[in-house]
DNA sequence: CCATTCTAGTCAATCGTTTGACTACTTAAG
DNA sequence: CTTAAGTAGTCAAACGATTGACTAGAATGG
């Protein structure tokens, strides 16, 4: 490359890099660029990365690449980081594939992580800790204090739940996500608070604590119908679970929302394409994405230390799962008032 | 790294990579295996790479990461080349964030790239060839003749088309995917063969051209329900479009499957979730992205320079969204006879 | 006992960029 | 006319791993 503009490889990289330290004259910048273009040349990223410690690259570790929730974070994250110049790397940890994320910051493949992902185990975070790995939660958090990006779930939840009290109903069960999750917890406590600023008792047998998928949001679902005295409406904390809980409450012959409603937690874009189109709350995906990726870049950086962002936005999407409270025996279910009878 | 073992940085080199050609001796590879331990020592990605002129890195282009067909194909990716010791690494096209999947490869970022976007334009394509990059086609064709991976498109329309027949339709729409593109005609080739095998006319109205999209879907549905005979099964080239036609039957006040019956392609998770649950044709698609990654990575070791190969195993998923035709005046609908009455 | 072979390494160049230090030439200042 | 400052570069040492060439010492063969 150098050879065909007869300069000095340093050259090459001082007009590459806008290095204004250097004067170049404009005739051999010309012949430089011309050569450029000439070859296509684009400098070597391996070569330049282990001069410069420093790949431009982030990783980004998620569940599972069929999830829309992450692929929703993913979209932002991609956003964010080609905005600043930098690639993004997204691998998945789970049973098959077990991505090495720590082998990649390690090797130097990346400058700095995010976890995205919920099945990261808390040991693992401790570790990249201990060795003093650039990383980030997004979407998640852990009891030790580590820098994350989240959205407001407690007010997401309260959202869900103010709008089937606002409806009418006051037996409202929760289908929890794992409750030793961030997300899990604090949509539960979103959830009781509604509940306690309407002034309405929280029954713990309500509560059902589901993983956030749909196989587990049928069998929460199932024990909430196999109660004696059942809800009337249930709040999901994922999408994935609120479809898994309206597959239960079919399979028990009854109908969504008419004898029950369902609202679920994540607006993905097939939520308006079941049956029936799901009330959900739309946490914003796509900002944490960019957010998570800006704050990273800060800390890389050293622009900022502590990073805990927490994005607003919830809003709940109303469609047709969820409705008034039945008043009246429906097809041999039980009766209703319409008022918590405990 | 070396000098906590008190050896050359060569010898550590060559433990590491199982060099038999020099010798060590035991108590040395003890010692040095011990330092690596201790410091959780992992040999510097770059700096290798430089070297050896080799990343262990795939590229992968997809249009989405919100598509859950690139989801089950980057899934089978990620195991292979897990398997083979490589990473990936997927960047999304699409008119927001475009990944520039070519200064991945001139920057020595990536060692070969799998197109699995068909909105990757054939230009692109042709200009990785110009540079002679090392690249594979996935669920994709071009014009030209390119190393390529992919499923029996023309078996699975067949299938689907067949399953329709058999039902008792005669009069069965297609709404294709884009016929510029390999997939898109390959179903369309697949519909018309089945309807010619069963000895049914093709009718060019009963054909419209969509994306894969939901949007599309719906439109071209409306198209051939403002037909004046309308048919009364389709076949969707894609679950996406599949879904916009539901949807667009529905807004016309008509049922699936009573009045019409919709098959769609690729058995995506969410199609047993919808309103009726989807009856589709399932593609091997974890399998077609196993096998991306196993012919690009004989390609580049150079055990193999020409690469098309095609993956069996299309697989009809009969759900709630096919029945037999309807034979009588529904609601306002027009009169059938379970004949083409053209 | 000398030459050869084997053992177990060390040395140094290399991959392609970057960057601080240096140089040669020109122009301006005193 | 000498010195200082400005201009436009070149040079060489990194970055960290790899790898072919070389070496010192031990063992073996004749």
């Amino acid at each position: 490359m150098a050879k065909l503009a007869r300069v000095d490889p340093s050259v090459v990289s001082r007009i590459i890099n806008d290095d204004t330290a250097l004067l170049i004259k404009d005739e051999t910048r010309k012949r430089v660029l011309e050569a450029i273009k000439e070859l296509n040349y684009r400098p070597n990223a391996n070569a330049r990365s282990l001069r410069k410690r420093k790949t431009m690259m982030l990783g980004m570790v998620i569940p599972d690449f069929l999830n829309p929730v992450y692929g929703e974070i993913i979209r932002g994250a991609e956003l964010q980081a080609s905005t600043e110049g930098y690639h993004l790397m997204v691998c998945s940890i789970n049973k098959d594939s077990k991505c090495n994320y720590l082998s990649l910051l390690r090797e130097g493949r990346i400058d700095g992580l995010m976890v995205a992902s919920s099945e990261f185990e808390d040991s693992s975070i401790s570790e990249l800790e201990k060795e003093n790995m650039p990383f980030i939660l997004v979407n998640r958090l852990t009891l030790s204090m580590h820098d994350y990006v989240i959205a407001d779930d407690t007010y997401g939840a309260k959202l869900a739940v103010n709008h089937l009290i606002d409806l009418g109903h006051t037996q409202i069960g929760h289908l929890s996500g794992p409750l030793f999750t961030g997300t899990g917890t604090e949509r539960f406590q979103g959830y009781r608070a509604a509940l306690k600023e309407s002034g309405i008792d929280f029954f713990p047998s309500y509560l059902h604590e589901t993983g956030y998928t749909v196989e587990s949001g049928y069998e929460g679902m199932m024990k909430l119908l196999e109660l004696p005295d059942p809800p009337t409406a249930v709040f999901a904390a994922n999408v994935l679970s609120s479809i898994g809980a309206i597959q239960a409450i079919k399979v028990k012959g009854l109908t969504v929302p008419d004898d029950i409603s369902v609202v679920g937690v994540h607006d993905v874009f097939f939520a308006s394409m079941i049956d029936p189109a799901l009330t959900t709350v739309k946490m914003p995906l796509f900002e944490m994405g960019i957010e998570a990726v800006k704050s990273l870049i800060k800390k890389l950086n050293g622009e900022q230390t502590g990073v805990s962002v927490r994005i607003p936005g919830a809003e709940l999407i109303v469609r047709k799962s969820t409705s008034v409270p039945p008043t009246k025996s429906i097809g041999g279910y039980y009766e209703r008032t319409g008022k918590a009878s405990k």
